[in-house]
DNA sequence: AAAGGTTCTGAAACCGGTTTCTGAAAAAGC
DNA sequence: GCTTTTTCAGAAACCGGTTTCAGAACCTTT
């Protein structure tokens, strides 16, 4: 016959936690009174309630989630389904975002239960699952989406979740943002203070929510320097490297190149730096450059990125706060906070060198000489 | 007074699960016929069983882990505890080991539970927390030390675990581990062949049980290859990418300076991007750059990084399902993998165009044209 | 001073499982 | 064919909590 490990010192030498009836037995009371002392029901002696307290914390009592969960469905733990699209696959904001949340979760004595899928499906999937098995008491979104299923599934459950970006429709959200708009508008400001008057930009994924905003934070920016936007220096859905490489040449070889360029997410902005040789352009000299995201990857070109520095860390412990008041049952409402994020210029902008029709002659002149593509960058 | 949720749907209008109670009335069975029915109790029936597996299948139980781990003290959770030194704050490693090991822990319908931590005292005090309140059934340990203290802890208290990286003492630790020791070689071996004879070698930190691995890879190659290792050629402890360029700077400005340089990690060896420029060196030309990781900021810079691409979502799903397996009473003896890693040349290595003497004399006459100290780089 | 309200704690049921203990029926032994 | 053993399911306790319900003791009110 199995022996069975005494479940209470499941762990070999481990001491036997104490429990709820430990506690009970040395007051007096019974388990009932204990658990409603501690819990704050109102209908306890405010004297016996310190008592209990005092007890506890002497005794070292901490009651085990599990029970707890049984009877009330929670488990003090928060959940992450991270969707890694078949490209970002290394998303290096992850360990700031990951230990902000852990760090905030762990002060409220709370986890932190961590998934991954690879799509959409995938990702609702796994959240009915975590939720069936109350692995979660509710969960963080990782970039709200234009339209959004997961929020669909969480709303209709009335489960508990932070999204990280704003929703188009605010109703039953709670979330934490930065305000990429104001950063993008700020871009504009400095690259327009610098003198430049044609600027391109950019746009990330079109079925994030922040994509919109981040354009009319753009659109805003030229308006306020009284610069004229063209739509021929506006692009979209550029999220990967190899999208800004033709985001980038795109602009380049427009006939009325722009001096500067903006891009709403690092990662397509590292992109250009695939193809500038080509045209013989440096970048933070004949042509600007303005990243957002702050990804380490900036530091390894030349010249390093300038960029928005996102605090990841600092948004997950943002987040992780918010999700465990919304659990314990505060309204959405009132779980909505938003960030500004500094510009860091590490060498990729500059004042124009060369107009936009110089740069236009420049770029004639180095393909006409180039004739077939030995060029380098690409995909 | 409030109102408390049915906590058999606590979220809403979701349907009530089904519950063991359900199922054993169903079948006109007790609760506790059905409980050792499922968990494969030898005092069952056979027809019996399968009577019971097949209503639960088709009735949709599924056991509440909670409810479970009360009893049992287990709820099918892996744990894992990352530490954030100071430098390493951004793993771009992590996604993929993270999306691994959920993905093998999907399979078998277990969860995975993240803490981040600052410190090794921490990170023990993270553990025993995850432990007293059951959240963890066991741990990954990434990143083998020297002496490992969470080891200990795990040990003496009986806990599963699993390792990545092998230990010093394998005595009840299973682990997955790569053979670094094995790309080291084959990295020496592989610049002989193009004909470097001085071949210098920078470790990555000592604490960690790969680091002696390498090397003694890296004098195996050098013994294969009929070379002599130089002790002046050796340095450990770099980690970080400014270690990487002050290492390289004491290369190359060694008397006989070396042809190709091995770096036990990719972030060290970016470090000599940094440097190269100051000595009118060109990587992949004069001087020879082979990394270890395949981190994605070795496709940043110019040549890309020569280097041996670690799969780390595959390392994951290994160690998840190792860790399932040692949790279910597996002997740590039988749980103990390791995996090979393929060369990546993306051109950061060629022959030697310059022999070693050739070089020391390039380097003297630049340092001595550049004088004082206008150079980038450093820290 | 009696009636009616409050305040607070105990007792017991409950949550969803697992495990122990017991005994009836079936199988094996002689 | 009767005893002994084995097989297998039921009954009930248990895990560590939470919640409901009932009632004693104390306050008000009239």
């Amino acid at each position: 016959m199995k022996t069975v490990p005494d479940p209470g010192q499941a762990y070999g030498t481990t001491a036997r936690r104490v429990t709820i009836a430990d506690v009970s037995r040395d007051l007096g009371l019974t388990k009932g009174t204990v658990s409603r002392a501690l819990n704050g029901h109102p209908d306890i002696a405010p004297a016996t309630r310190k008592r209990v307290q005092d007890a506890a914390t002497r005794m070292g009592y901490n009651p085990l989630p599990q029970a707890q969960a049984i009877r009330t469905g929670r488990t003090r733990s928060l959940g992450l389904v991270l969707q890694f699209s078949d490209h970002d696959r290394q998303s290096p904001f992850l360990a700031g975002f990951l230990s902000g949340i852990s760090h905030a979760a762990s002060q409220e004595n709370w986890t932190l239960t961590v998934a991954t899928s690879e799509s959409g499906d995938g990702t609702l999937e796994i959240m009915n699952r975590l939720l069936s098995e109350r692995k979660a008491d509710g969960f963080i979104l990782p970039r709200s989406l234009v339209n959004d299923r997961r929020v669909a599934l969480l709303l209709e459950r009335d489960v508990p979740f932070v999204l990280y970006g704003r929703p188009i429709d605010p109703e039953g959200c709670a979330w934490f943002d930065i305000l990429g708009e104001v950063a993008m508008c700020e871009a504009v400001t400095r690259l327009a203070e610098l003198g430049h008057e044609r600027i391109g930009f950019v746009n990330g994924g079109t079925r994030f929510t922040y994509s919109n905003l981040r354009r009319s934070g753009f659109e805003k920016g030229m308006a306020e320097a009284g610069l004229e936007v063209d739509p021929g220096l506006i692009l979209s859905d550029a999220v990967r490297r190899a999208d800004g490489a033709v985001a980038a040449r795109r602009f380049i070889e427009h006939p009325k190149p722009p001096t500067a360029i903006i891009f709403a997410t690092d990662k397509a902005a590292l992109g250009m730096y695939d193809v500038v040789g080509d045209y013989d352009l440096r970048i933070g000299r004949e042509i600007s450059l303005i990243g957002y995201d702050g990804i380490v990857e900036g530091t390894y070109v030349t010249p390093q990125l300038t960029t928005f520095a996102v605090d990841n860390r600092f948004a997950g412990e943002r987040l992780a706060s918010l999700l465990i008041q919304r659990v314990r049952g505060e309204a959405p409402e009132n779980l909505r906070e938003t960030a500004s994020v500094p510009l860091m210029d590490r060498g990729s902008i500059s004042a124009p060198v060369v107009s936009s029709s110089d740069l236009a002659r420049l770029v004639a002149d180095r393909m006409k000489s180039n004739g077939s593509k030995n060029l380098t960058g690409g995909k």
